[in-house]
DNA sequence: CTGAAAGCGCTTACAG
DNA sequence: CTGAAAGCGCTTACAG
């Protein structure tokens, strides 16, 4: 396990040739005229002395670290974990490396001076609101970054999903199956996916000439999704279904539809987005809307190597979006 | 957005001051006289102009990268996301900042091409089985690692959990309730977490009185953990509870159960390893034994961070393990 | 108490 | 077609 200490001069004197031309002929240099001979010794002594380059020095050099940083609220979400799954395919496939971090460790704030300057190329923010000061944090920092699923007008770099086709897709569903009262869980205020998706919801409710409501918000935890459910409940005349803006949401919305003794999908509908694995391991297995999110994460990386440094976007990523139906939604009951 | 190529010349120049003076003050040396106006000057100019350090040039003078590495099978598996958890939070109490890597990006040897030479101090491995070739592998690229959850003769540095102790917390908690037809839905032969687990069971069954059996091993998924159940239940005389090494298992395990006409806990009681949060979103909500991940990958990082290149370790992380009782698990039925 | 200088390992524009 | 040289930004042993 001792520290391989071989560099460019250790392979260029085994082979013969200067420090440059192994530099060139690691790194494939097309400039280079080279006898094959020549490039077949450089290789060999590459091999035979395990040489790999030092990446500081060529970081320092090249003011190029070929490493992304990706930050995120919490490694143990599910929604994240997808993300930083197709960020870190296309990273390598890009030959960099990801750098994550979390609200978990010790903020956003940390984990940026821990980077220092020069550690990353670019930053991913997967999950940040719209907290006041963020934008100047990180472009004090000088570090390109783009923000995931959120854009606002103070964020000049965002890519997002497309929530409200999300939520079309799930009320389409539900109207199909003869819903005509079809509430909404949404999501909390400061939220902007939640923001999307409910405005997704009430046009696609006036899209199929149905009245809104009720709606409640609730933040994405269970415990929040089933007190909000309790309240829809005990309306004057509940909803036969919900859209719930995500499934944290509704698992607790399902549990506080079981404590009112009501039967999923018997007697409420429940449609919610995100088609995460657990989805299918509730009872009954819920019905979901699947969202692009290793995709989002791709997107995110491609974009981070590619803008200029002032170049400004905001996307709405055009990846496939599917209603997956399971077991939580049926025709509403017969009266 | 413009990049901040602010450098200790500069802080000097407008500090009045040696570069020096500006790297040991930033760097808190404490072997530096210094009068705290100077202090305070050069303080102020890091303020002013925004100084970072480069961690590149850092890192090519010091050949410490303030980096760890850590590579897992694959984010979304929520066992993995509690240890980077815990590793990040340890890395980011030493000022470290943790470059993350999954077989599903491009496998562990496309990670370590990426990471080269000198990215990172050290390379966590969890949920790394006992591949051919993988320790020299590691070895040649010259990385301090220590492998996380797996242990065996080859292997040189290792932090396990207590799965025996999980186990036997599992048996020790079916027994009192009164069962004695205790079988195990053991996990992969080549698994070592299910080896342990495994003797585990063994162990606390002979402690307790009783004949061991029914068991059948499956791979750490639901689909697994369906067709082992239905193979246990199939048996002149099915137990009347089970200990299941994985909580993926477990989750097709019930499933198997519910097809088989039988109620879990009334007929069937069921108990399994990792209190992950969708444990408590199954239907009944699942006894499990509580591991402590986090722990594990926090213990890893301040292992990396303290261990003599050559030294070997092989450690049993000491941490708490409970049992948390659900919905899953009962007393038999009275015949 | 503070500064000058060497050098970490690489890349690249340039000279021959 | 190949080599010599400068320099990226920092740290640290040493000189004054």
């Amino acid at each position: 396990m001792k520290r391989s200490r071989v560099t460019l001069a250790d392979v260029a004197a085994l082979a013969r040739v200067d420090r440059a031309v192994v530099s060139r002929v690691v790194n494939k240099d097309a400039t280079l005229n080279i006898r094959p001979e020549t490039r077949e010794r450089v290789l060999a002594a590459v091999e035979q002395l395990g040489y790999r380059p030092n990446v500081a020095a060529r970081s320092l050099r090249t003011a190029r670290a070929h490493m992304f940083g990706i930050f995120v609220p919490d490694f143990a979400n599910p929604v994240y974990a997808e993300i930083i799954k197709g960020a870190e395919a296309e990273a390598a496939a890009q030959g960099y490396v990801l750098v994550t971090g979390s609200a978990t460790g010790a903020g956003l704030g940390g984990y940026m001076d821990r980077l220092g300057q020069g550690r990353v190329d670019g930053l991913l923010l997967a999950g940040a609101g719209g907290e006041s000061g963020l934008v100047e944090q990180l472009d004090r920092a000088g570090i390109p970054w783009i923000m995931l699923n959120h854009r606002s007008r103070s964020v000049r770099r965002s890519v997002v999903l497309d929530d409200e086709r999300a939520a079309a897709l799930a009320v389409e569903h539900l109207a199909r199956l003869g819903h005509r009262r079809i509430g909404h869980l949404a999501g909390p205020a400061g939220a902007d996916t939640a923001t999307r998706r409910s405005a997704g919801y009430s046009a696609a409710m006036r899209d199929a000439g149905l009245p809104e409501g009720p709606i409640v918000a609730a933040d994405y935890t269970p415990a929040g999704g089933a007190a909000a459910m309790a309240t829809m409940l005990a309306a004057a005349e509940p909803p036969t279904a919900v859209f719930v803006a995500n499934v944290a949401s509704a698992i607790g919305a399902m549990e506080a539809v079981r404590k009112a003794g009501l039967e999923i999908p018997r007697e409420i509908s429940i449609v919610a987005v995100h088609d995460l694995d657990l989805a299918s391991y509730l009872f009954p297995a819920l019905t979901t809307v699947r969202m692009p999110l290793a995709e989002l994460g791709r997107r995110g990386v491609t974009l981070l190597g590619r803008l200029q440094p002032d170049e400004a976007v905001a996307e709405v990523l055009d990846g496939p979006i599917d209603l997956i139906q399971r077991r939580s939604t049926a025709p509403p009951p017969t009266p």
